[in-house]
DNA sequence: TTGACAAAATGACATAGTGTCAATATAATC
DNA sequence: GATTATATTGACACTATGTCATTTTGTCAA
């Protein structure tokens, strides 16, 4: 039963305005909380079920019932990351309209996000080289970047607003670019200011794609339909 | 005393033309033999130093005579492949002549490099994120290269071959282009082809840098002094 | 309100790895 | 070949993990 699934029925079946939480969803939160309170201020490297549950209350062997170890911690806060981030990415994705000005506002989205989890998101990718469980996970979700980068590179290919190349490995190397980027930027205290970021990103992303005469242009007259 | 240095001493003093290795020096050697090996078929995350020194025949305890801990061996084992990683990248730092014709040659032997030693790279970068003090290595290392690769930058854009931005964001951020796509395309058996690394950093690079026109071409009309 | 049941929490245990140290074995040097 | 320096070893203390039988605690229906 998936998480969203057990929400559902809860709402359903419950006559009472009132949101049923239960002791056993109150500790699994915590646990999330005191993982992501754990990422703002130490390594993940330094992570340990006992450091987690000191901050609950509850004693180190309750951390079991809930997760099987500290790498299905990570992923929770990936899949609940992930959206976000998506969602951020999507004005450029899926946007119709002149790309670079989709880009800007995607670019502009994604790096608020990040700079507001940036350790999170730095931890995730630590925790990604300790598990190879976890590993599979991280990818998926660069994977899933790759693959809504590549299909809209195509697309402006097709417009002829992008020249004519390989769009995966291209998509592939962006990934990378953005994600180890902003992870440089924004993974440790203190962090580096958003902007600066943005343009770096955006000019490198823009010149590649639609070509130097747009880097710094807020917009082009570029259309897509 | 650098290895270089030890290296030349010995040949020097020995009248012999049998390079001297104590049991001491076998041992070491053999331990980053191990290391090495290793890497090629696991994960640096399932390296111990107990299969490491199984390898060599030595008992655990032994490992400890010539290393303070495995990071101490991958530590040592980044200093050997920065060396060659650099000398691959001198063309375009320090070459004269049309830059994008530097920037295909000096590519052109770095992914040879990172191609030839992709599961020992992704180690040291995984070991990155398991240790403090190693973490800082690893940090140094791409450090140097944001560095020479921004002192490249700023030298083009004085001879204004390249558009006039702050340099030294957009140097961290092509590192770590870099860094991470080769990662990605050769840490991991099967490794990817090198070629379309290649051709995938240097549009990017040159892109980025000199502008949409150059992309694809193997050099310039761009003159360098 | 109470009692019974299911669920959550606990403490003790077995396991795996780390790094240290005094004791021992081995190599190199005179 | 004796001596000295160095390499190697095995035993130990420590930290963290994950499991399990047991106990405690919440929840719901009577």
């Amino acid at each position: 039963m998936s998480d969203i699934t057990k929400l559902m029925s809860r709402l359903h079946v419950s006559p009472q305005p009132v949101l049923k939480v239960g002791k056993s969803d109150r500790t699994r939160a915590a646990i999330l909380n005191a993982a992501i309170d754990f990422t703002w201020t130490h390594s993940f490297r330094d992570m340990t079920v006992n450091k987690l549950m000191a901050s609950t209350g509850a004693g180190r062997s309750a951390f079991y019932q809930y997760f099987r170890d500290l790498h299905e911690v990570m992923a929770t806060l990936l899949d609940i990351l992930q959206v976000d981030i998506f969602e951020a990415s999507r004005p450029w994705v899926v946007g119709v309209g002149d790309p670079v000005a989709l880009l800007h506002e995607a670019l502009d989205r994604m790096v608020h996000v990040c700079y507001t989890r940036g350790p999170l998101l730095r931890a995730i990718a630590d925790a990604a080289t300790f598990d190879d469980r976890f590993e599979k996970s991280w990818n998926q979700f660069l994977g899933g970047f790759d693959n809504a980068s590549c299909d809209r590179i195509e697309e402006d290919q097709k417009q002829g607003l992008t020249p004519a190349f390989e769009a995966l490995p291209i998509a592939i190397a962006l990934t990378r670019l953005d994600a180890y980027t902003m992870i440089e930027a924004f993974g440790h205290h203190p962090r580096k200011q958003p902007e600066p970021v943005i343009e770096t990103l955006s000019r490198i992303r823009i010149a590649t794609l639609y070509g130097s005469e747009w880097v710094g242009k807020r917009s082009s007259n570029l259309v897509r339909t």
